[in-house]
DNA sequence: ACCTGAACACCGTTCAAGT
DNA sequence: ACCTGAACACCGTTCAAGT
């Protein structure tokens, strides 16, 4: 009786095959999202993009959400670890930067893991950073609760700069550049003196990457109060 | 002939009678964002609220986006506009946080901001909170173009603060709290020591409302790195 | 066990036709 | 000038039925 359990348990030995596997629907997703752009990865463009019927997904995945949390955990777990320098601050900047990195050109990650509680939807690997964090700040000499509190607001503003620089690419590859350069120019410079004397400079300022310098005021700043 | 031209131009005066207005769909917006919450707010849901074809709304909004920008606008116009101290430092934070209170409640509007060129679409309520914050800057002593590395950064933060709050209690509210309680305490202590010890002290600590005091650490920090 | 099509309950948007 | 229903081109998800 053993041997019959077993062998009803083993994978594909009993009842009609699987035509399609989890590997394979993550590596097709990886492919589309590659291809067409985050905003076209649909359950029903995945299926048609693997041949199978899109209901079928559903034995492989919960849901979309749930889709988009194991892509971003596959994924995560081939950025390779960076080397961590020994000063906790550092620690921090090179998690956070190497973080940011890896999901700038993954709007959709960032979008999904605006959930508060994503924290319990990571993987090893992407939990490793917020270990590392974490553990930076504590070591700096933060209580674990400021700890939170560092990762949280930096949280928040990786997430928020993703997430605008994402529609801001969409956009402009949507519609011609120019129509998209928005230009302050026409406003009345008596009302908005600063805002017109800047006029058409904003968006090539805009478009500059600030995000390293930003990060290591955030961390000096958090660092600072929380341990003052 | 003045006159014939005048009266063509009336509202109302010829063709088939509006049944609906700007001001009758935007009135009827906000009530259903404060009554289903903004996530439920859809062309056609609203159509049925106000009781015309969803059709209609179109010659009355250019589209969904415009609809949403309209109402952000709107909503604007009706926050009274703080009263500023006097040195530029306090402007800019006054500003801000009184933006952010506004939109807090408001993670459509947010949503619908993180396009870029989002400037280009303000009104002038929201225009003059812009000027406010890049004036502050200048009078600080940045330059124009840093004023607007200083408002931007800002913005990151405060749209990814807000959308991350905004997913947070809508799940909250669909399910029971405790389903979403999310708790470190199954995690590994060996592999992950500082986040198993905060375990599910995270939720309570991940509530409290830091906006006030990481707004005050990024304006410092970057007022001080731009005048430095 | 696994797959499937049909179906449900939606979206935003366009457009020819009507008043 | 304004409104309308029908239609287009989609979504995510459930579920009974099939192999």
């Amino acid at each position: 009786m053993p041997a019959r359990r077993d062998r009803e348990r083993l994978p594909g030995r009993t009842g009609r095959p699987p035509v399609t596997s989890r590997a394979q629907i993550l590596a097709a997703a990886r492919l589309l999202i590659d291809r067409d752009g985050w905003e076209r990865l649909t359950i029903r463009r995945l299926a048609a993009e693997i041949g199978i019927g899109a209901t079928t997904l559903y034995h492989h995945v919960r849901d979309k959400d749930d889709l988009v949390v194991q892509l971003v955990n596959e994924y995560v777990d081939q950025v390779a670890r960076p080397e961590l320098p020994d000063d906790p601050r550092g620690r921090i900047i090179v998690a956070w930067a190497t973080i940011h990195d890896a999901l700038a050109n993954w709007p959709l990650g960032a979008e999904v893991l605006t959930a508060d509680g994503f924290l319990a939807r990571l993987g090893d690997s992407a939990l490793w950073f917020a270990e590392t964090i974490v553990a930076g700040a504590v070591d700096y000499g933060c209580t674990p609760l400021q700890a939170v509190d560092v990762f949280r607001s930096i949280w928040y503003y990786t997430v928020g700069e993703i997430l605008v620089r994402a529609h801001t690419d969409s956009r402009r590859a949507d519609v011609g550049a120019a129509d998209f350069d928005f230009s302050l120019r026409d406003l009345d410079p008596s009302r908005f003196p600063q805002l017109a004397a800047i006029g058409d400079q904003w968006p090539a300022r805009a478009s500059l990457d600030i995000y390293p310098q930003v990060l290591a005021i955030l961390v000096d700043g958090l660092l600072a109060q929380a341990t003052s």
